[in-house]
DNA sequence: ATCATAAAGTCCCAAATGGAACCTTTTGTA
DNA sequence: TACAAAAGGTTCCATTTGGGACTTTATGAT
């Protein structure tokens, strides 16, 4: 522990708990940046889907439908499509999913009549005021690890990954 | 263009391409940053391997155990497993796939005659060489939104979440 | 006004995924 | 030296996933 958070752990752990090749990849010189932001992403993720799908029933499209609504009620299948990147049946299953276990509701637009707006139920919104705590302990969790400095830091350097989004996002 | 950055877009921007939804998620309260690193993570790793896929015929967990073997020679599965978090029957399958395709080789270990020593063909090298900048380029284009100076404290602040990853990704 | 084109959603079906049981070899313990 | 437990891998099979065709409604150009 010199300069190092103590919330960090040694290299040691790191080959203890993800194997030695973890401490080669993540020093990767060409690939590292993309590595280890997907290597974060896949273990909070992953844990997180499985526990609420213990817990709730929910599979991750489904919660990521939830969530959605939450920000914003009224949001139609393509709406979530576009913000989660995920294929239009996939999100049509899932809405029909939640349809049966009550906790969307679907309407249609009298503007458009293709398009179907969702919004939460009285249980939907119960079960994700239950569900968030789940998560945002998680978040806080990996969060630990920097300090509110290196936080607030971090925030706007990945806000500014997001906002060149669409500079790099679409090319094939 | 104010203070921005110049590869940085607009709201409007944003809006167009990922829909008004992502401007409210990823301003979120509670859980904007486990998002926005989801999201970041999620729009750079399905475009690049989709387009590993159409270009080389190798699905992402292939390509994930070619890279691998490249940092570390002489694997065995479970190493895979450990730093990429998958379940050992989705590797044991593409392991299989890739001797079939000639781009792996397996051994039996003389000293633990369970264990199955993997490396990559000189096929393997060559098309890995084939493939790496075709991420590379896309983790480029990524990180152009940020300086010199910005990417080395974002390199500096995502490592230290990583090494902090034995703390927070067990549980559960 | 008509008609080609596009957009929202759904459905079908083939492919991918992952849990669990299984086989083989190793390890640790009595 | 047995022998239960564990570890590396594979196989089986049920579930999930996503491309593509299809239906219905809207848009835009002649």
């Amino acid at each position: 522990m010199t300069e190092q958070d103590k919330s960090l752990t040694t290299s040691a752990e790191m080959a203890d708990t993800f194997g030695a090749l973890s401490l080669v990849m993540l020093d990767d010189a060409d690939l590292r940046h993309a590595w280890r932001i997907n290597f974060v992403a896949n273990f909070f993720t992953g844990p997180v889907y499985r526990n609420l799908s213990d817990k709730f029933g929910i599979t991750r499209p489904e919660f990521v439908i939830l969530y959605c609504l939450r920000h914003m009620p009224g949001l139609v299948a393509q709406d979530i499509c576009r913000v989660t990147g995920q294929p239009k049946n996939s999100i049509s299953r899932a809405v029909s999913d939640l349809l049966k276990k009550g906790y969307v509701q679907r309407s249609i637009d009298p503007a458009d009549k293709r398009a179907k707006p969702l919004t939460l139920t009285e249980a939907g919104w119960t079960m994700l005021d239950d569900m968030s705590p789940i998560v945002k302990a998680r978040q806080d969790a990996m969060r630990a690890a920097l300090t509110i400095n290196e936080m607030a830091q971090f925030d706007e350097l990945i806000r500014k990954l997001v906002f060149a989004m669409p500079a790099w996002v679409q090319p094939d």
